[in-house]
DNA sequence: CCGTATATGAACCGATCGGTGCAGTATGGC
DNA sequence: GCCATACTGCACCGATCGGTTCATATACGG
C-alpha cells in the first residue's frame, strides 16, 4: 500500500504525457485527469522534471520487457530478431499508438545534455545491448553491426508509422531485415 | 522590400524552434531573440500556429531542395540513391544538428489530425514521391518498395544520430542501402 | 488513545503563456 | 508637404504555467 499512490501517479502520467506531449501537459491538467491532487504529486516528485524522469524509467522497463519477452517466444535467435518487427506491427496497430516515448522526449528536450534527453538515449543504448546479444547468439560474426542495422530499421518504422501514410512500415522493415540476416543459421 | 520582414520572421523563428522546440519557445522569447516586435509578428501571422505552419513550409522547401540537389550531383540514379546517405552524414556532422524538424513537430503535436502534424506528414510524402522517381529511373522494378525501404533507413539514421551514441548512423544506413540496391544497374 | 504518516481541496504565488490595444516613428510614393 | 504603410515599444488582458502553503481528513501502528 505504501508505494501505491506514487506508482499510480507515474502510470497515469505516462499515459497522458504519451498522448499529449510533455510541455503541452500541465500539472493542473495531470491532477484533474488522474484524480490525484497536485499536493500529493509534488510530495512524491519535487519537480515536473523528476516526474518525467520517473515516467521514462517506467516506460523503459515496460517496453523492453514487453519487446524481448515477445521476441523470446519466437524460438531460436534468428527468428527472435525477425520477430521484433512482428511485435512492432502489433504495436503500430494499437489505436493509442503515438510513436516512441523516447523519440518524443528527445524531440521536446533537444539538448543532449538535458537529463531527460540523456535518459531517453540510455533507453536506446540498453535496447542495443540486448539486441546485440541476440545477434551474437544467432551466430553473427559482427553482432554490433547487425544490431545497429536492425535498430535503424526499427526507429525508421516507428517514425514512419506515426508520421507517414504507409500502410505497413513494420512489414517493410521486416523485409529489409530478412535480407540482412538471411546468411545466419536458422 | 515588401516581403522582407515576414520572411525574416519565418527564417529566424525556424532556427529558434528547431533549437528549442515549439512549445518551449514563447512568442515573447521569439520577439526578444529576433529583434522583431511581437506586434509585427502578429500582424503577419494571426496565431503562433500559423507561424509554425509557415516555418514548416519553409523547412520543407529548403530541405528537399538541398537534399535532392545534393543527390543529383552524384550522377546516375543509383549513385544518387546512395548519395542520400552521404548527405545525411554531412548534416549530422553539423554542430547545430538536432534531428528532423518534422519528426519533432509530429512529436509535439501527436494528434494526426492536427494541422501541424498533417503538414509534417505531407513533407514525408513529398520526400517519398521524389525518391520513388529516382528509384524508378535507376531501373528498379518495384520503385515503391525501394523508396519505402530507403526512407526507413533515412528516418532511422536521423533518430539515431540525435538520440543514440552511435558514431556513424548515416554510414550504417548506407551499408544497408548498398545491399538493398546492389542488383540495380549502375 | 495518541502520534505519525499520507492524502486531500483550495487558495495562493510570481512568472509566463498567446494575443491585443494604442500611441508614436520611420520610410517611400505622390 | 501629405498620406499610407510598416514597424516599433510598451502596457495590458485573462489564462495557465510550475510550485507552495495550510488547514483538514483519514488511516495505521504503538
Amino acid at each position: 500500500m505504501r508505494p501505491s499512490k506514487r506508482d499510480e501517479v507515474v502510470h497515469k502520467a505516462l499515459e497522458i504525457f504519451y498522448r499529449d506531449g510533455f510541455h503541452a501537459t500541465g500539472m493542473d491538467q495531470l491532477a484533474a485527469e488522474t484524480g490525484i491532487s497536485k499536493t500529493t504529486m509534488f510530495k512524491h516528485f519535487r519537480t515536473k522534471e523528476e516526474l518525467i524522469l520517473a515516467v521514462l524509467r517506467l516506460r523503459d522497463q515496460v517496453f523492453r520487457n514487453w519487446l524481448f519477452r515477445r521476441m523470446a517466444q519466437a524460438g531460436p535467435p534468428r527468428a527472435q530478431l525477425i520477430a521484433m518487427f512482428d511485435a512492432l506491427a502489433e504495436w503500430f496497430a494499437t489505436p493509442s499508438f503515438r510513436s516512441c516515448m523516447f523519440i518524443k522526449a528527445a524531440s521536446e528536450y533537444p539538448d543532449p545534455h538535458h537529463p531527460i534527453h540523456a535518459q531517453a538515449a540510455e533507453h536506446k543504448r540498453l535496447l542495443f545491448l540486448q539486441l546485440r546479444e541476440i545477434a551474437a547468439a544467432a551466430g553473427a560474426g559482427d553482432p554490433d553491426a547487425r544490431a545497429r542495422a536492425l535498430l535503424l530499421l526499427k526507429e525508421g518504422a516507428i517514425v514512419t508509422a506515426h508520421l507517414g501514410h504507409e500502410p505497413d512500415p513494420a512489414g517493410d522493415a521486416k523485409s529489409v531485415a530478412l535480407k540482412l540476416i538471411e546468411d545466419l543459421p536458422a
